[in-house]
RNA sequence: GCCCCCAUCGUCUAGCGGCCUAGGACACCGGCCUUUCAAGCCGGCGGCACGGAUUCGAAUUCCGUUGGGGGCACCA
């Protein structure tokens, strides 16, 4: 492969499910690699499993390759010239190549039955071999081929394998070799004449001229029979770089079983794809903090795909989530405001913010799955009236320090925008503060003339309410936080004062006095 | 079982023969700051899987062992 010529290279999901992070950090790397060398980013449908695979997971899939930003130049909603970019619609152009194989002797029919492979295998695992096709049809006189074929006898089409080994280029590994007699003369055309996934592969990254195939390395030992076939079609190699998979905290292939392994479900947990995109090219490679604030031009820029290690990778949702703070510290208020309002509308927090609060008291997770889960039903979408919307920008800054997920919100900040409640506990703990009840009056009383009302004012009447009424510092605190919000947790008691308004934050104080008595 | 890949703190990693009494980050523990919770700052805990070989010298090279993972289909 010639280091000047245009490079093109292509994801290349099975829509058998959603797109799971494993998967989404090939299509990045990909688009990456592609756009650092000036060079072709595919996207091509593997659905040839007929029976797994679903339109709703195709919609999925490019939902979340825009959601990532990962804009294809080939591929479905963007035709080129190497299309049709679904592996069914290609039908045609296996079988072309088919033929051109069989009539180049590079295959050869087989007659054998399932039982019959059975059988072989058995016996292969009774001598505790490793089974490969015994390649008893492959020396078939051709006579007994024509007649058997012409009695319509059912057969499939074989890789005549040759002798030797089998050696390719990988970009991370160097050269790595496999005996051919190890993976015997394969299947690449079914009895009932679709094509086998080898095939199809090996036809559509020749077809569409792809220089460079990065995947998972749980491709590794197709490799080679891919380049078999490549050779038989005397067709170029591509380079490979397989790049290391993705597990979860126990070591497997990262899974549904791991929790939020898919990109929709981890920002409805409030991470943001800049950092989810940042974070899954971080693993396998060095960390550096100025990294976490990096764009995907950045990454396009300054990440180099060559250079990844070689080990798998465990996906560590707490350092995601300290990534996706420091991302958050590193915005303008401003900024904050918006994406909070977008996330809030989207978990519908403004449309029931009391349910919505209960849902986040056990987690993000909890509020991602009902959000996940009922889609349309449990939690729709609601949009901010202006209030809401104004309300949400005003706390913002309030919180901006605390945040780790924007989910954090609800807990921290979600009793601005319901009536005031308690939590029994709470209620209890006040009854038990001594003088509790006299420190709401009195603050109520000072906020009611309080001038002017802005932080510095509200700040230093709270400071000299403990020497007024005798009372330790944190006392006085402890009952206010309780009492303004329902809560022993909040942002900054004087801030909050002051986004609440004057006349919310009297009436609120006077109420929780009045449920002391 | 056979083939292939991988192997540095619990996790992500730096290291590509001497700069390593192995560096950083998350997590954890302790301290400071402090109106709560965080954040921030400072400090601590913690690792080259094992055994040979090469070499003046090995985390770094080679060979084994062990461990983990992946692949072995008329799945993709």
């Amino acid at each position: 492969m010639s280091e000047h010529s245009h490079i093109r290279v292509r994801f290349a999901p099975s829509p058998t499910g959603y797109l799971h992070l494993g998967s989404a950090r090939t299509g990045l790397y990909n688009y990456i690699f592609a756009r650092q060398h000036e060079g072709t980013f595919i996207l091509r449908i593997e659905d040839t499993d007929l029976s797994r695979s679903t339109d709703a997971a195709i919609v999925q899939i490019i939902a979340s390759m825009k959601e990532m930003g990962l804009h294809w130049d080939e591929g479905p909603g963007v035709p080129g010239p190497h299309g049709p970019y679904r592996q069914t619609e290609r039908d045609g152009i296996y079988h072309e190549y088919v033929e051109t194989l069989l009539e180049s002797g590079h295959l050869y029919p087989c007659f054998c039955t399932p039982g019959e492979l059975e059988a072989e295998r058995t016996a292969a695992q009774a001598d505790g071999r490793g089974w490969v096709y015994s390649g008893r049809c492959r020396a078939l006189a051709p006579e007994d081929v024509e007649r058997r074929r012409a009695a319509g006898e059912p057969h499939t089409l074989r890789v005549r394998v040759p002798a030797g080994r089998t050696v390719f280029h990988d970009i991370l590994r160097g050269e790595v070799a496999f005996e051919n007699e190890t993976m015997g003369d394969f299947i690449v055309q079914r009895s009932d004449g679709t094509v086998t996934y080898n095939l199809a592969v090996v036809v559509d990254d020749v077809t569409m001229e792809i220089t460079h195939v990065i995947r998972g390395d749980d491709h590794i030992s197709n490799t080679p029979k891919q380049v078999v076939i490549y050779e038989a079609l005397g067709a170029g190699v591509p380079e490979f770089l397989h790049m290391p998979l993705l597990f979860g905290t126990d070591k497997k292939k990262l899974s549904k079983r791991h929790g939020a392994t898919k990109l929709e479900q981890l920002t409805a947990e409030g991470f943001l794809v800049e950092v989810v995109r940042n974070y899954l090219c971080f693993l396998s490679a060095e960390f550096d903090e100025t990294m976490i604030t990096w764009s995907l031009d950045d990454l396009v820029r300054d990440f180099d795909v060559t250079r990844l290690g070689t080990s798998p990778s465990i996906f560590d949702p707490e350092k995601l989530r300290w990534m996706n703070g420091r991302y958050l510290r590193a915005m303008t208020d401003e900024w904050l405001g918006g994406r909070l309002v977008e996330y809030l509308t989207r978990v519908g927090f403004y449309g029931d913010p009391a349910g919505v609060g209960e849902l986040a008291a056990h987690g993000p997770q909890a509020l991602a799955a009902a959000v996940e889960g009922a889609e349309t039903e449990h939690l729709p979408p609601t949009v901010p009236d202006e209030e809401q919307e104004a309300l949400t920008r005003e706390v913002a800054p309030l919180v901006h320090e605390k945040l780790e997920v924007l989910a954090d919100f609800v807990p921290m900040a979600g009793w601005f925008f319901r009536p005031l409640a308690f939590a029994p506990e709470a209620l209890e703990r006040l009854r038990g503060t001594g003088g509790a009840a006299e420190t709401l009056a009195a603050a109520a009383a000072g906020l009611r003339d309080l001038e002017p009302w802005d932080v510095p004012a509200i700040e230093s009447l709270v400071r000299d309410l403990p020497a007024t009424l005798e009372l330790k510092p944190k006392a006085v605190f402890a009952a206010l936080r309780l009492g303004m919000s329902g809560q022993s947790v909040t942002p900054g008691l004087f801030e909050s004062l002051w986004v609440l308004g004057r006349d919310q934050a009297v009436a609120r104080l006077e109420q929780t006095a009045a449920l002391l008595v």
